[in-house]
RNA sequence: GGUUCCGUAGCUCAGCUGGAUAGAGCAACGCCCUUCUAAGGCGUGGGUCGAGCGUUCGAAUCGCUCCGGAAUCACCA
């Protein structure tokens, strides 16, 4: 039974009853009563003053007084100006309580086979350096929507596409086997996708000297640019590559291979994962296919120089570059080609597109351009635009080696964990050092995971390494240590031989107890409004919220150590439930939580 | 210049399908561990919700205009 629904027809019935009208349930505002107030659901009566013809004040007290008389799960009321406050009956809450879990399942959806089909996009990196704080915020977003989604009942295919081919590829191939004396990643110990991010930076470092001796002899920098020839020679493996020159391929092969274990081993850690990965060297042939396809149809047509264009004009927007003139595709026309392909792949239904908000134009552009090809889901695929991460200092610029590295944060964020929990000192003393370091890299991730995700994607967010993620307030880790303290009782409770399933209503119940189990009803509302809104940072301000008010009914109240035994079981079966809803929202983030912190 | 997004406490952020006295955390100051985990709880101070106009019984929330910041508008990806 939903009680807002039931509340609603309460209210419709009074106010055909009171003033012989009929009011549009959707009309009527029913909200949670803010705290400082007394009771559980508010009713605005002001719209209803135009039929009751009196004051708020008084329009609210009849309302009132029938609600009470008609609608036994409604206690008592009061009414502050034109606001009538209702108070739920407290056995109303118990029985929520006891069946909450069972009818709901705490509003997670499963897909079956007619479920629509979401394939969702994210992390997408080059293979030419290591992942950085911006992927940290691409991946989580993404993997924690994907839960969000299916959590909906959507089938969900998380996919990524590996930027694996062009001129930044080639740089770093090109550094190596000038300046890398045949260096691997077993042979230094360095992490693949490390070791080839160095190389990358090396090409750079010397291709700005290369340009600096140039312009001493007096070149302008465009000059100098031309006449490089460590550029010229990356081109002209470029152009090797794409003619399929066996021992480039070879290189790149072995490299990119380097590259994806050092990556693997990111996504592991980070505890994301993809069900199909596609790579931009299979797709951006298929994308000019596609694009010629289209030419033929008279979707896009042809300039003189021979490149090929869309006018998207009439969309309000500009004439957009699918094909160079000498044929090479760009960046759209890969995208259209890994379209085609998933599209072969699989009966997609939506796309979801994680990817930063500097491409808002180009999705634009990518939804127009995949309609006009005959895409069905084209025109409704949803560009999941998120902010960037910025430093104290801006944006980070790997030449100005202001770069995060993904690996290196996760790494001090579990070492900080494990300090924090030296200094606390003790908790942990009669567990292995195995289950210690377990435990302080749930909490390590956990900070990072929840600092991600607790913002709202859109906007740009700022970290400052200095000051680092914190573990007090609100943090992962404090939803983990009351998701902890959860376990805690109820393993306190289960060896003084607690074995609760249901509970008869206690001889007392408090306010804030009630306000829980309305905090807990809601989780599957929730979930649904963060899926139809694409936002994790609902799911977690709302457990930060549930978390918060828990840990103040913890201290305020005891639980094992209370009397009366019906209060007892009823608090022991509050407290189970709260865990069972934070862990619920915690996985659908991404999050772990541990049993003991 | 066009388009899109953002602007809320000293700092980082919630709140935005219009509702009551705008909320958290951090930082500062004060209290609470013989009591189920103090990574906790309680309290104090801190706000022209960028500015103005409008719609409304009611605006941080909706509309318009300005101001400030970001992104983007490539034969880069």
């Amino acid at each position: 039974m939903n009680i807002e629904i039931t509340l609603t027809e309460t209210i419709v019935s009074a106010i055909k009853e009171l003033y012989e009208q009929d009011f549009a349930t959707e009309k009527i505002q029913l909200q949670k009563t803010r705290k400082e107030f007394e009771g559980d659901f508010t009713l605005v009566v002001f719209p209803f003053l135009s039929l009751s013809h009196k004051r708020p004040e008084e329009t609210a007290q009849e309302i009132g007084e029938y609600i009470t008389a008609n609608q036994p799960l409604v206690k008592s009321f009061n009414v502050v100006k034109g606001f009538l406050n209702m108070v739920i009956a407290p056995s109303f809450w118990v029985d929520l309580l006891n069946n909450i879990d069972k009818a709901e399942k705490w509003g997670i959806k499963k897909a079956d086979e007619n479920s629509p089909l979401v394939m969702i996009e994210y992390s997408s990196p080059n293979t030419n350096k290591p992942l950085h704080l911006g992927h940290i915020r691409n991946n989580l977003l993404g993997y924690a929507l994907a839960n969000i989604i299916a959590a909906n009942g959507n089938k969900v295919v998380k996919t990524n596409i590996v930027n694996d081919r062009g001129i930044h590829i080639c740089k770093s191939m090109l550094a190596w086997q000038k300046w890398g004396n045949g260096e691997t990643p077993a042979s230094s110990g360095k992490k693949g996708d490390h070791l080839i991010g160095d190389y990358y930076v090396a090409f750079d470092k010397h291709y700005k000297a290369e340009l600096n001796e140039l312009m001493e002899k007096g070149m302008s920098k465009e000059e100098a640019e031309a006449a490089s020839s460590l550029m010229a020679e990356a081109r002209d493996m470029l152009v090797k590559w794409e003619a399929g020159d066996k021992e480039v391929r070879n290189l790149w092969e072995t490299m990119n291979g380097w590259v994806y274990e050092g990556f693997d081993e990111t996504y592991r850690r980070l505890g994301v994962d993809f069900d199909k990965i596609y790579y931009e060297s299979d797709t951006y042939l298929v994308g000019k296919e596609t694009v010629l396809g289209g030419l033929e149809k008279g979707i896009f047509y042809r300039r003189d120089d021979e490149s090929v264009w869309a006018d998207l004009s009439k969309d309000g927007l500009d004439e957009k570059l699918l094909l160079r003139s000498d044929g090479t595709s760009v960046y759209m026309t890969q995208d259209i080609g890994t379209a085609q392909l998933r599209f072969r792949d699989y009966p997609i239904d939506k796309m979801v597109y994680v990817v930063g908000n500097e491409q808002n134009y180009h999705f634009q552009v990518l939804s127009l351009l995949l309609d006009k090809l005959g895409f069905s889901w084209g025109k409704g695929l949803v560009h999941f635009s998120y902010g960037m991460v910025e430093l104290p200092e801006g944006k980070m610029k790997s030449r100005e080696g202001t770069v995060v590295d993904a690996d290196d944060l996760m790494e001090e964020m579990i070492a900080t964990a494990r300090e924090t929990s030296e200094e606390l000192g003790g908790k942990l003393n009669d567990l292995t050092s195995e289950e210690v370091a377990e435990i302080n890299r749930i909490i390590g991730l956990g900070a990072l995971k929840y600092f991600m995700l607790k913002v709202d994607a859109r906007k740009n967010m700022l970290f400052n390494p200095k000051e680092s993620i914190d573990f007090n307030g609100n943090t992962g880790p404090f939803i983990q240590y009351t998701y902890a303290r959860t376990r805690s009782i109820e393993r306190k409770a289960n060896e003084a031989g607690f074995d609760i399933e249901t509970v008869s209503s206690p001889s007392a119940i408090s306010e804030k107890e009630c306000s829980i189990i309305r905090m807990l009803n809601d989780f599957p509302s929730v979930v649904q409004q963060a899926g139809t809104d694409y936002s994790p940072s609902g799911i977690a301000n709302y457990t930060y919220d549930l978390a918060k008010e828990y840990n103040q009914f913890y201290h305020d109240f005891s639980i094992l150590r209370e009397e009366d035994e019906s209060v007892k079981a009823f608090r022991i079966l509050l407290t189970r439930n709260v865990g069972k809803v934070i862990k619920t929202a915690m996985s659908l983030l991404g999050i772990e939580v541990p049993e003991r912190m």
